[in-house]
DNA sequence: CAAAGTAGTCAGAGACTCTGACCAATGTCA
DNA sequence: TGACATTGGTCAGAGTCTCTGACTACTTTG
């Protein structure tokens, strides 16, 4: 009985995740964004169009509140993000994406992009789609977060 | 045309994998094992049966020799490996798992086990052999490894 | 054998993350 | 309405992880 691989699925499932990371910095630090390091770029993420608040950002990249607001205090120094206040709420900030995150932002879907399109030519358009297909739905298994952003 | 996910294919990789380090390192502390850090664990994951050198841990795990040094300085002191002299190279020492890795090994393997179950319930015998076959197909792009260890 | 390369360590610094303690604004409910 | 719990966020301090640079010891190569 032919045993395709060993590994585990979680190892697979890493492999091309950090691969995909690895990329992504490179470009991005050749284009000037060599400050940005993973873990502020875990948090840049989050944030949404709207600007996010601190202890949303804090729960969807499981970290605490404090990690995050460091986090957010070097993205804002680097100006990445801005921080508002949030008119609902007088306790609470918006941070909010800066002209420089976007340029960022673009670089990065870019070589998302890119990277993809050569997973697609390696395994071809419908087993991508497969991939892809069975990733979404083990989300709803795996992410407390699926409600959000749909 | 109803678009299934906006999110990016890392994204949707990373997000089973988490879920299941998390599931592992929640049932290895509750079982005793609550020394041992994700960094320890990534380094020992790679120690095969005959023990490993330090250099070629740490590349494996993709970090420096003195980072990988470090974790298994740790890794010593809490016995999970020990540190044997290399009969074929006196430069070198063989970071061999010891008696505690095992057990822990065992345990995280039963939750590996566990979880791909899950998941598997979850999209279907079909679909999740599917995501085995496109992750281990990925594995020949983004893994620099992927010789070693068939 | 001398030079170059490889295995590993030591020292120091920066980045990341956590716990605990705290303040200010908001929500709850008797 | 007014005490009390909750929620958003910060400050301080400590431990962990990772890196760069410099170094020793052994091996390989010409």
């Amino acid at each position: 009985m032919a045993v395709e691989s060993e590994l585990n699925t979680g190892v697979l499932l890493f492999l091309p995740y950090r691969a995909l990371e690895n990329r992504i910095f490179a470009v991005l630090a050749a284009a000037g964004h060599d400050d940005l390091t993973p873990a502020q770029a875990r948090v840049l993420q989050r944030i949404g169009p709207e600007g996010t608040r601190l202890t949303e950002l804090a729960e969807q990249a499981q970290v605490t509140k404090q990690t995050a607001g460091f986090l957010v205090d070097q993205l804002e120094k680097t100006g990445y993000v801005r921080r508002e206040p949030d008119p609902t709420d007088r306790r609470a900030r918006l941070v909010c994406l800066a002209q420089r995150a976007w340029a960022a932002k673009e670089i990065a879907d870019g070589i998302v992009a890119e990277v993809e399109d050569e997973w697609e030519r390696h395994l071809g358009k419908r087993r991508m789609k497969q991939l892809r297909e069975a990733l979404i739905l083990l989300r709803e298994i795996t992410d407390p977060w699926a409600e959000r952003q749909p």
